[in-house]
DNA sequence: TGCTATGATCGGTTTTATCGATTAGTATGT
DNA sequence: ACATACTAATCGATAAAACCGATCATAGCA
């Protein structure tokens, strides 16, 4: 059996006060429920903490150890109290975040399922934007947050990183490369390369994780959004590079596309979290980037 | 409000566990229990300290801390109950106890009646002897543990003090030095001064104390006991020096004497606690001093 | 569409905590 | 010597809580 904090209360108190009854009002109860919980607690453990005599409450060496340590337990209860406290207004109120057309549809629907769990007392105000965008108004305060794909230029501002996002080549069934498990980045040449309009990032580090050219790609035809390529790539217009969160995050759809891995590592970009340097709020954030990455790594 | 134990121990069971059911089971009670628990505890707090899924739990990073303050706490429980448990043999069976007589009666009855109370499963045997026979005894084996009054030569015994035990002037009513509130060692000079007869070292230390001679004193009487001192004053065949344990013990009974204190400092002898160096329960011999010292100074 | 498993919830029962009143024992004052 | 004041322990009754078993709502899987 273990002695519950009231019973390290009241022998704590009765230390205080050498005095049973005094002891008992300071703890807010009667002189027989602590005398009570006191002797309960001597008899299980069979130790003799107080030596009363009718006129004098004295403790025993061995009271003397065991108080040492009971304050010992009160302290850290009152520490774990006041962890509670300091943190309860953490991720509280507003918090204006921007994301990416490319990362926001695909990561936020279960993000902040979860944060509105973890974080009940805190407001999201959401913008989707391009970075470019998303930059500027974070500079000028009108966003507090914003999350990205990296590499990206931010000056000014802190950043940490969430999670590394891989992507995955797209393509139609009957294409030729289907019957590769994976393929090379240098496989890709010749084909017809479907991306975004320019203002994306991701169209930038696809071509960078490709290790391909602007002239590479076949220019006539842009998506404006993921969906929109996935339905080109449908069509037979031609391949294009996905990242796993919009596959995880069901971009797809009911088409029979077919997704191939690329043998070659780092084929990748990276989601990271930026704020401005000065922003006071900056131990909430890291907190936030922390819960991201331990419950939404995967999309 | 407080958290309990119990509330720690199931956060922690379920951090452990990751899964409420089993957790439940691991603490011993049903799944409801513990889910109602945890709820209470995230409600007092109002924090998250778990994000329930139903399919999986997660833990907020604010959970993360506060199971970490949680388990020091539980630790720090485990403690307290070994700290009992290592320290309930602890004085316990028998000590064989040795006393002089000049102590013994007098700091005896109120320290055991003490003793049995903070020390319950402790039998003492007692042995009432010279300083010199309690010594020769203690070598053998035949005693535990002495108290005697210092100095006294003890090789090979390891000795610890309990107490200052001073002397006070004991003189019938009427005499000549009865008006002072204070006396020094010079005026004893031409006195009849009674002691106990040889052997007893209060004799030895009521000399040195009052730095007198042996031929200083009246050797025609000679007392077998302090109680027999104490008659033969009021019978005024002298003036004797009685130590403040035994006028705490009650040693005067109700005769009318006068007792004086002696304006020199350090009239006193000192009452210690000896054992032998091999005996391995010296820190059991420790603390029982220390039980002395704190509850039986002036007898 | 069932099937299984999870954590939350509800009603009833047992257990515990607490109180007020009383008792027994001790020191103090008359 | 006796009454008084104060102590901690004890007792019986009652209010509070802890706990269980059963059920529910929901999510994932076949």
């Amino acid at each position: 059996m273990t002695p519950s904090i009231k019973q390290i209360r009241y022998i704590c108190a009765v230390a205080e006060h050498r005095h049973f009854r005094k002891a008992a009002e300071s703890c807010f109860v009667t002189q027989s429920t602590l005398s009570a919980a006191i002797q309960e607690l001597e008899s299980q453990l069979e130790v003799v903490i107080f030596e009363r005599n009718k006129k004098s409450v004295m403790i025993t060496p061995l009271g003397e150890k065991l108080l040492d340590q009971g304050r010992r337990i009160l302290g850290d209860m009152e520490n774990f109290i006041s962890l509670a406290k300091t943190n309860r207004d953490f991720l509280t109120g507003e918090i204006r975040l921007g994301v990416i057309p490319t990362i926001g549809p695909f990561l936020l629907p279960r993000l902040l399922k979860k944060m509105r769990k973890a974080y009940p007392k805190l407001g999201l105000f959401l913008k989707e934007d391009l970075s470019a965008k998303l930059y500027q108004q974070l500079q000028q305060g009108k966003l507090d947050l914003i999350i990205l794909a990296f590499p990206y230029s931010l000056p000014e501002m802190e950043i940490v990183s969430l999670f590394e996002d891989d992507f995955l080549l797209c393509l139609p069934p009957g294409h030729k490369l289907e019957k590769a498990k994976q393929v090379k980045q240098a496989q890709l040449h010749g084909e017809s390369l479907l991306l975004l309009e320019e203002g994306h990032c991701l169209r930038d580090h696809a071509l960078e994780a490709c290790k391909l050219e602007k002239s590479d790609t076949d220019v006539g035809y842009q998506g404006t959004s993921l969906h929109t390529l996935v339905q080109m790539v449908a069509n037979g217009l031609g391949l294009t590079l996905l990242p796993r969160i919009s596959v995880n995050g069901d971009v797809l759809g009911d088409t029979k596309l077919q997704l191939r891995k690329f043998a070659n590592k780092n084929v990748t970009r990276e989601i990271g979290l930026a704020w401005r340097k000065s922003d006071p709020r900056c131990p909430e954030y890291l907190e936030l980037a922390d819960f991201i990455t331990h419950s939404a790594p995967l999309g």
